[in-house]
DNA sequence: GCGATGAATATTGTCGACAATATGAGATAT
DNA sequence: ATATCTCATATTGTCGACAATATTCATCGC
């Protein structure tokens, strides 16, 4: 008998949800105060539930708290950017060494097709970053999903991915790079599927510098 | 004038650092559940407070929560420890690359006497693994405070370094290689005052991976 | 005796109200 | 006019109660 545990959705579920939406793309300035009251009136929500959501973005970096002044949706700044982008390079460069000893040749294989359809979408629509964006986020997904490391997989997906859609959303992150991501996501590739784990950390690191220097060279520019 | 913002201690804060302690110490046993209205009791306390308290300790993996069934201690693996320690020799290995390039020139001459004064009691006191054990954190500590990266010292101090102390109180985790530790630290601090991240990245994940090695020898004789 | 069914009980999820603290406006003194 | 103090207002922290969901346990049918 399965004992499928049915899965039941919580107010402070959905509310952490959607604010958590509305932070990542802006509707709530970075910065600005987060009022309880109006908040809690805005969903139609007491504030107990609303409390406890807001704990969980506290816990998730996307609002900081100050006891008796309430709390503030995170400001977002070069520096902060910067420090996202070595704690990644870390992470998923373990992830990648963790996913070549790690991934099923079948999870390699689809890795393989997803690649393969991102060349002919680059192929196509010339530049059109949007699609290519999406790729990227969902070949890092997959190798991170790949590495089998639960710890690692929650720091990533959970808590390190909304903060950087966040910057990608309000700084206009698009990049311009996207045949170049390409092929390093094809390197990368190869070497997950010669099950080669030093080489696949190497160029996963690689690949996530070069993506931040891309961050800096486009912030200088402002 | 100093805007010295006075620290003020809420109540779910002191809740969430004795429950904090009680678990990782075992007072709470690993697997049990947790009863909001008894713990809320015991506490003197009501249950909003304790349950904001409870949803902390599961950001910090402390616990797990599932809806209307409620929260339960996490239970300790082998397998768990190893993904930890995964985690840590990925981010604790940037962190030492970063201090090379960061600490100050005092903050690692500080670095410098806490590790002779290591050696001194490692001489004094053979094999008194209770204060290496303490020192080790000291050093560890010290070098991810000094990456000056915000994010990692949130991950490795506030997140992973609780779950880490549960597993050593609760698994019996003495380490019987003090004094080789004690050498790889120097060797650490060597590569970090000669400024050379490369090395000093290298050496934090070689050591981090003995210490992994141990643990999973001293887990193996059961 | 064993498993299913349903009522009684206990636990979690959500809410509104009160207490403690911070914020802001207005009055007073320099 | 500026600064300080005081009081009124608003916001956060904490609490107890009700609603929704799970668990227990006795009963029933086989």
């Amino acid at each position: 008998m399965e004992k499928n545990d049915p899965i039941t959705i919580t107010l402070t579920d959905r509310l952490f949800d959607t604010i958590q939406r509305a932070i990542v793309e802006g509707e709530i300035p970075s910065g600005s105060k987060i009022s309880e009251p109006e908040l809690a009136r805005q969903h139609g929500v007491s504030r107990g539930s609303l409390r406890e959501a807001i704990g969980r973005l506290e816990a998730r970096k996307l609002v900081e708290r100050k006891p008796n002044l309430g709390a503030r949706v995170v400001t977002l700044s070069y520096e902060q950017l910067i420090e996202i982008y070595q704690v990644r390079e870390a992470l998923e460069g373990m992830a990648a060494r963790l996913a070549a000893q790690n991934m099923s040749d079948k999870e390699i294989e689809e890795l393989q097709l997803l690649l393969d359809q991102h060349g002919r979408q680059i192929e196509e629509q010339h530049g059109e970053a949007y699609f290519q964006k999406q790729g990227d986020l969902d070949f890092h997904y997959r190798i991170v999903q790949g590495s089998k490391n639960h710890h690692l997989i929650g720091l990533l997906c959970n808590d390190l991915y909304h903060l950087l859609r966040m910057y990608r959303y309000q700084f206009g992150m698009r990049s311009k790079r996207s045949s170049q991501a390409y092929d390093e996501h094809h390197y990368l590739l190869n070497a997950i599927s010669s099950r080669d784990p030093e080489m696949a950390e190497l160029l996963m690191r690689q690949h996530i510098r070069s993506s931040r220097r891309n961050v800096e060279r486009m912030l200088l520019e402002n």
